[in-house]
DNA sequence: ATAGGGTTAG
């Protein structure tokens, strides 16, 4: 679509303007399309295109429209490539984040001879940074240092950027405090580091010391709590701060969605709505994960409409929270729908698809997709192989279990964790080769945790299997005080066992350590478009007597059509 | 021109 009312308009007015007042049309809202009018009105009218013209034309398509494979066949047309140029090409791939093709760039300019400028010097420290290339940052660090150009605002920031990416926090540090500053943009670049390194302390002081605190340094402490886990902190400062802008909502949003608490995640976007900012698509994304986690389809369909309508960014995230988000919510062909529909995909995107197969039961359907990804040249991650391998646990192919586990670091320089051999535990338990599991976690390099031992446990339990053996209690007693998970574990071995004074035992120390009989379990259930959370045993609500009714008239019914009950074919969730 | 936000798995 133009801008302009009509093509007509355009074309109007390129007639009339001179090359000057044209380039003014180039605007960061402009469309490629008059964009591309306005490059075949030079190219018709101006044999030769002037050097000032044909860079403000390249530096429009490479950092305002992304458009970089267009501003490429612009770079290559041109024989007067000066710094300027260079840079909006470096620029340019540093935004559509190809940190590598803007170093190669860079490098390839450098060795034509054509001596960068202090813009060039910025962007290609943002790329080492963005890659966190040490080495090369500290090079670049000495260029600048012979050039003077150290003491520039702009640079001396991208250099304590790329310390604090590379976690030197020392020379972050010392390049911080090296000149006092007012400058805004340093203090919050340094507070940001510190909760990096996990350095809280330091964080929250500079935060007090700071002078001129603004919407950026108030975002960076809360999500800076936020990543180290503290997300109460971050609500409380979130709840204080003096005002929020579409970075703050967004923040508050995905630590939520992070720390597994989707219903306040929720909550708050609820509230950004009331507040009137609107969201864009990187809060769009986490909203949606939000809503993955419990299940609110209809909430994750009128977000998939909100963003078509109103035609937020379709980038790589939201199409991936958009598949886990169906695929989570059993609508496995829309996902598939989606997925298809996607522009780019990466490895996360088909990781969602993947585990959306593998937890829905569609195990041969999930090996398949994977193959598929496999001769599309994607390289699988870890969370891939926690798909394929709880997939095979699925179709229960011990075989493919097997020469998957093999592949992951033969093919894939991937080492297993601990979640792969939870889920080769698994293949082998429900395939009723217990010694073979129980020989795999005394292999594992690492201590099983209680996901391992559980998911022996219930194979125990569907093979009949009431002795698990000493070990495997031994193995649980250690981490007791670690693991909630463990007493109802053990109480349930124990109880098994009819060793009913262990189970008081295990009782009272739940007691004394203050853990309450067990953390409850919970799910979640959306009514017009609220999210209920229901735990065992709830009582809070005050229709509770209808709902058990109803969910036990379900319960019947499942059983009079002979499904038994077995709650472990969620993925590695613990069979009791 | 620089700083603060995002997806899958656990």
């Amino acid at each position: 679509m133009s801008c302009f009312s009509s093509l007509c308009a355009l074309r109007r007015q390129l007639k009339t303007s001179n090359p000057i007042k044209i380039i003014t049309l180039l605007q960061p809202w402009t469309s490629m399309e008059d964009f591309k009018q306005i490059h075949a009105h030079f190219l018709r009218s101006n044999r030769i295109m002037d050097s000032f013209i044909a860079a403000k034309m390249l530096e429009f398509c490479a950092v305002s429209a992304q458009n970089i494979d267009y501003a490429l066949r612009m770079f290559n047309n041109t024989d007067q490539r000066d710094a300027y140029l260079w840079t909006a090409m470096i620029r340019g791939f540093v935004k559509v984040r190809m940190p590598e093709k803007a170093i190669e760039f860079y490098c390839l300019m450098r060795s034509e001879g054509v001596q960068p400028n202090k813009f060039t010097f910025l962007f290609a420290l943002k790329a080492y940074s963005s890659i966190y290339n040490y080495q090369e940052g500290m090079v670049l660090h000495g260029k600048l240092l012979k050039n003077g150009l150290h003491f520039d605002e702009f640079l001396r920031n991208a250099l304590i950027h790329m310390y604090s990416k590379c976690r030197d926090i020392m020379a972050a540090r010392r390049l911080f405090y090296e000149i006092p500053t007012d400058n805004a943009v340093n203090w919050n670049t340094i507070i940001c580091a510190c909760f990096v390194c996990g350095d809280i302390e330091s964080a929250q002081k500079l935060f007090d010391e700071m002078p001129n605190k603004n919407v950026e340094s108030w975002n960076a402490v809360i999500s800076g709590y936020s990543k180290c886990g503290l997300v109460d902190v971050a609500r409380s400062l979130f709840d204080i701060m003096p005002e929020k802008d579409l970075v703050s909502w967004s923040v508050m949003i995905s630590s939520y969605v992070r720390s597994r608490r989707a219903a306040e995640a929720l909550n708050v976007f609820k509230d950004m709505q009331l507040s009137g900012i609107q969201p864009d698509s990187v809060t769009m994304a986490s909203v949606l994960s939000a809503c993955a986690q419990v299940g609110a389809l209809d909430m994750g369909r009128w977000i998939h409409a909100y963003v078509s309508k109103n035609k937020l960014r379709h980038d790589v995230f939201l199409g991936t929270s958009l598949v886990d988000m169906y695929a989570k919510c059993g609508c496995i062909d829309t996902a598939l729908q989606v997925f298809n529909s996607m522009p780019k995909r990466n490895v996360s995107s088909w990781n969602a698809l993947l585990c959306g197969l593998a937890m829905h039961g569609q195990g041969d359907e999930a090996l398949v997709l994977f193959k598929q990804m496999e001769s599309f040249g994607v390289v699988p991650n870890d969370v891939t192989f926690v798909a394929v391998l709880s997939a095979c646990s699925h179709i229960g192919s011990v075989d493919e279990g097997w020469k998957q586990f093999d592949r992951m670091d033969k093919e894939f320089s991937i080492i297993p964790k601990i979640e792969h051999y939870g889920c080769m535990v698994d293949i082998l338990g429900r395939a009723g080769l217990i010694d073979e599991a129980k020989n795999l976690i005394k292999s594992m390099p690492m201590e099983p945790n209680v996901i391992v031992w559980g998911a022996l446990l219930t194979a125990c339990k569907i093979h009949g299997d009431t002795d698990v053996g000493e070990d495997v209690v031994r193995g649980l007693e250690k981490m007791v005080p670690a693991d909630g998970w463990c007493y109802v574990l053990l109480s349930n071995i124990y109880a098994a066992r009819n060793q009913w004074g262990s189970v008081e035992k295990m009782r009272k120390t739940m007691r004394n350590i203050g853990i309450k009989e067990k953390v409850p379990g919970c799910s979640s259930v959306e009514v017009d478009g609220v999210v209920h959370e229901l735990f065992v045993n709830d009582k809070s609500h005050p229709d509770w007597r209808d709902i058990y009714e109803v969910t036990n008239r379900i319960n019947n019914h499942l059983e009079v059509e002979g499904y038994v009950s077995n709650p472990s074919w969620v993925l590695y969730n613990i069979d009791e």
